[in-house]
DNA sequence: AGCACGCCGACT
DNA sequence: GTCGGCGTGCTC
């Protein structure tokens, strides 16, 4: 849309509604303002349908893109610098674009929570008071409290915080209002930021990088003035921390503030604490566990340049950051930096592009990359950058398989994984069992009549949780009481079928009397600080046994682990969906990374019942990147991504029937247009568990060889969509890239 | 997404 | 006779 008013005619707001509808819509600017001077990224309160909405100015024009009658004038500004910067705008364009997904709820979902009132934008910052009119002579007041706080303004010109005024005595804050209310005392406008955000004075030493590690900070360092994108693969104890730290060091000494992305779960306290020790510079964190006002407060201080390091989990990828020198993202492979409902985005390729429109380096982390991080390396996009050795004196652990064909299995536990605890507990050392499974087993079965405890909501079972004698779905939350009888035939003989983590606790606390184990999962650690407790106690206990879930697989150390055993590798073997083997295998290189890291060689003890599957051998053999070499070939043969891209359509309601015949509507009216453009749709099929807390889920896969072909069809299928009568019917959804695609 | 309009069932 | 179910249409 051309920007210079050149004709006579008014000036229209373009903005970006709040609305899942991907067009704009046009607005005049409010009663007596001319518009001329309204920036994109302002926010201005629009009546849209009924009611009004707060919107986003993403341009000005001088023509409507609908008859200029319908054009109806803006209620209100509300801000007269943007609340959104360019940069943000444009990454918020750039995502609306690519993942297809309307720009009024991009906008609207990264616009923190006070941004979305109809107000302009609030100081997160502690108040300053100050004398009204910035009077250098203090007035008088007859009580006293009102002019010992009206003497001590006067003598700070740039005002006074909660902490400065309090000395006045108790009851300050009433008498304070009285003076605001006189008018004697207002807020000053000129707050300042507090000084840290985090208490540790910063300037702890950097440790001497190893030659793998220099070389990598050089290659990043020698280019921050453009854009580049960096894959630093470094195994477990390689470093990988260290880099981040020294590159992240020059960039700030540059002026540049820093975005550090990382997982949800990598957000630990240890990490937080060891990037605010490292620097003299205001670190602030932004992640989903903080209330509303931390966030915004997180949100603002990068916004204004206070900060200059923001460390977050995916949304701050569109936090903005005035002097943004460096992003980098932390485990790149990890799936939960893609969000998973609503406007489903990838913040490590988000990241990429903010970086390539900042002109500035993005470095990609892990210790197993992703098989589409891996595929750009090679094909030249991105510079590898490998850490192979481990810092310090650290080994590398011995990865085994434990073959459980035809051998005797007590509790999920084999006699090898057993004896290898029982030698490593002798010698002092730490145990970690590995199960991906929650409760105490994942079914309760009759032995009679063969009833099963099912998810009345879901396709699934429930599990039975013995600690809080409950039957629970993993899937929708329904929870119910444990039957004493088969519901069905009365038997007595309920027996829990399979392994979860509560079992292995228990079966090792038989097995190893007098020792400690500890459990580490969603059930037993609430919040982080408690994850923090239990941490604390392995640290310093004597040999003790841990058995958890992921939880125990991201960013903790510990050091006294010398055994790991994975309880069961199999599942993700023969799994429907084509990621699962590649998430397997990250999961157990992670898991396996948790042992020897001290001067201990440690090992890692594999059961299954695969032992000659073609995944666990070259893993083992070969180590991750000999896995992913034959996993990236394995895709291009079978024109999976990333050789190919796929989205997918998926649609879900109350009845059975809709979602597939939704779905199939979609299919008979698209098939022929998408594959003249080089588009197959395929399916539609039921979803992997069709039905989910009371609700029928199906999808349609869209695949193409090409980027640009499928990315068109997708934005005139969701154009064609959102006008439809059909599409009422369900809820649906386009997701761009999936993560768990069949 | 909201919100209203518009036609068909069980209730004071 | 009404309250209210959710199908359909619209939002500059």
């Amino acid at each position: 849309m051309p920007k210079p008013n050149t004709s006579r005619g008014p000036i229209y707001l373009r903005t970006a509604v709040p609305a899942p509808l991907s067009q704009l819509f046009d607005y005049l600017p409010p009663p007596a303002h001319n518009g001329s001077a309204v920036q994109p990224g302002v926010r201005v309160l629009v009546p849209f349908g009924r009611s009004n909405k707060v919107a986003v100015v993403v341009a000005t024009g001088t023509e409507p893109g609908v008859a200029a009658a319908r054009v109806r004038p803006a209620i209100q500004l509300l801000d007269s610098l943007p609340t959104v910067p360019r940069p943000i705008m444009r990454l918020a364009q750039w995502a609306a674009d690519y993942y297809a997904h309307p720009l009024g709820d991009v906008m609207h979902g990264i616009l923190p929570p006070p941004a979305r009132l109809a107000k302009p934008l609030p100081s997160p910052y502690p108040h300053r008071w100050r004398l009204a009119g910035g009077d250098a002579v203090a007035p008088q007041s007859r009580a006293p409290l009102q002019s010992r706080l009206l003497e001590q303004l006067a003598g700070a010109p740039d005002g006074l915080d909660a902490d400065g005024l309090a000395a006045c005595g108790g009851g300050w804050r009433r008498a304070l209002a009285a003076l605001v209310d006189k008018g004697l005392v207002e807020v000053s406008r000129h707050y300042a930021p507090p000084a840290r955000f985090g208490k540790a004075p910063g300037g702890d030493p950097p440790v001497t990088p190893n030659a793998e590690q220099a070389a990598a900070i050089e290659a990043i360092c020698t280019s921050l003035d453009e854009f580049g994108v960096f894959a630093l693969e470094g195994v477990t104890g390689s470093g990988k921390t260290e880099v981040y730290l020294q590159v992240m060091h020059q960039v700030l000494q540059r002026g540049c503030q820093v975005l550090l992305l990382v997982p949800e779960i990598g957000l630990t306290p240890q990490l937080v604490a060891r990037v605010r020790s490292r620097f003299r510079y205001p670190v602030a964190v932004l992640h989903s566990a903080l209330t509303d006002s931390e966030r915004y407060r997180a949100w603002f201080a990068a916004r204004e340049g206070h900060a200059r390091v923001l460390l977050g989990t995916r949304s701050a990828v569109f936090a903005p950051l005035p002097d943004l020198g460096l992003i980098i993202v932390d485990e790149e492979h990890d799936a939960s930096l893609k969000q998973q409902d609503g406007f489903r985005y990838h913040a490590r390729d988000l990241a990429v592009v903010r970086a390539q429109h900042a002109g500035i380096p993005a470095v990609l982390g892990s210790a197993t990359p992703s098989l589409e991080t891996l595929a750009n390396a090679q094909r030249g996009r991105y510079r590898h950058l490998r850490l192979r050795q481990r810092t310090g004196s650290a080994s590398f652990p011995v990865l085994k398989l434990v073959d459980l064909k035809r051998r005797p299995l007590r509790e999920g536990l084999s006699e090898p994984l057993l004896e290898a605890a029982r030698t490593h507990l002798a010698n002092d050392d730490q145990v970690l069992i590995f199960i991906n499974r929650r409760g105490f087993a994942p079914t309760l079965l009759c032995h009679d009549c063969a009833w099963a405890a099912d998810c009345p909501r879901c396709d699934s079972r429930l599990t039975l949780h013995r600690g809080k004698k409950k039957l629970q779905c993993h899937h929708c939350g329904h929870s119910t009481a444990v039957p004493a009888q088969c519901p069905d035939c009365a038997s007595e003989a309920l027996s829990p079928v399979g392994e979860g983590t509560e079992r292995i606790e228990a079966a090792m606390r038989e097995r190893f009397p007098g020792t400690p184990v500890l459990r580490i999962d969603r059930d037993n650690v609430r919040g982080r600080d408690r994850l923090e407790q239990v941490l604390a106690q392995v640290a310093a206990a004597e040999p003790c046994i841990l058995v958890g879930t992921q939880m125990l697989a991201k960013g903790h150390h510990f050091p006294r682990v010398t055994l790991v055993g994975v309880i069961n590798a199999d599942r993700g073997l023969y799994s429907v969906d084509f990621r699962a083997p590649e998430q397997l295998a990250q999961l157990i290189v992670q898991v396996a990374g948790r042992a020897g890291r001290a001067a201990k060689p440690g090992e890692v003890l594999i059961q299954t019942h695969n032992p000659e599957h073609p995944l666990l051998t070259l893993l083992i053999d070969k180590g991750y990147p000999g896995f992913s070499d034959a996993a990236l070939r394995e895709r291009r043969a079978a024109a999976l991504p990333p050789f190919a891209r796929i989205a997918l359509l998926r649609a879900e309601a109350n009845t059975v029937a809709h979602p597939s015949r939704f779905l199939q509507f979609v299919r008979d009216t698209y098939a022929a247009p998408a594959s003249a453009g080089g588009v197959q749709l395929l399916g539609p099929v039921p979803a992997p568990m069709e039905r989910m807390a009371g609700r029928y889920r199906a999808q349609l896969l869209l695949h193409s060889s090409a980027r640009r072909a499928l990315h068109d069809f997708c934005k005139t299928l969701r154009r064609d969509l959102e006008q439809h009568a059909q599409s009422r019917r369900v809820r649906w959804s386009l997701d761009i890239d999936p993560q768990d695609s069949l």
